[in-house]
DNA sequence: TTATATGCAAACGCTTTGCATCACG
DNA sequence: CGTGATGCAAAGCGTTTGCATATAA
């Protein structure tokens, strides 16, 4: 009928079995507006008709993450957490430090930068991470009408 | 006699108490090449003649931190760690991913890139974090001349 | 049917905290 | 001296593991 859920196809693709408690932490973690930790998965299935174990809910957050369906980010806090995103292509995200959305940027014109820094620092650089941090649209607005109150 | 330490006189310019401890834990900082965890703190203040307890090397790090003689990087692995950096100045580190050392690489290029996102998201981006990881120079050296042999 | 995945609970590792004592300034 | 720092041990929290059971394919 119809494919409810990307998670659940990929999982599916990646000839992993579609188990109730997969499912429960897929839908979990589309409704999730943004970043999100294994406890808000958690909190989430148990909201549903099946909790999913603690273990389980790590363990599928691992496999997603193989997957490359979902990304760990580590927030300024020192927390971890996670951003469901686009697999494949390499990009950033911008995470909202007031609501926790989160948006993906794309390459960006980082490449240039890194090969300053190769040469000027005799590194090779294979790996790096960008975390944006910030304000959203909607949380400019309210955090505007606050002001202005 | 001498400032043997930028750590311990930054500490006492903090207006904050030069204790045994915090001895000890700067002198532990300083001999690390690279990033280091608070364990590796541990561990090197138990080889010096008093050893620091657990949570003082903690308070301590944490105090650094406030201080910017220390910054948190949070490895690819999840793991945390520290480094120490020059204060003030906003700059990235770039870690090598075989020894550990790392390197500071100043405000690079990153300004327009930033603003290229937020006009194109739309969030008022107030902070980041561009952490980079690959070979230093010795460990290229290192990794070409096993694969030589 | 059979390999996989789950649940449960215990173990773990890192980090923080409460509180009495200690020591820098 | 007085306040801030320390040590210790216990608690806290997020995460992982072992193992018997359940289940998708």
């Amino acid at each position: 009928m119809q494919q409810p859920n990307p998670v659940l196809s990929a999982l599916g693709d990646a000839g992993k079995r579609l188990t109730i408690a997969r499912r429960a932490v897929a839908e979990a973690i589309t409704e999730q507006a943004g970043h999100f930790t294994a406890e808000d998965v958690l909190a989430a299935s148990r909201l549903r008709r099946r909790a999913v174990a603690r273990a389980t809910v790590f363990r599928s957050l691992d496999l997603l993450v193989d997957l490359g369906l979902v990304e760990r980010v580590d927030l300024p806090s020192g927390d971890h957490a996670y951003v469901a995103c686009e697999p494949d292509a390499h990009h950033h995200h911008v995470v909202c430090s007031a609501c926790g959305r989160s948006v993906e940027v794309g390459e960006l014109g980082l490449r240039p930068i890194l090969e300053r820094i190769e040469s000027s620092t005799g590194f090779a650089i294979d790996s790096h991470r960008l975390e944006l941090f910030g304000l959203c649209p909607e949380c400019r607005a309210t955090a505007a009408s606050k002001r202005s109150a």
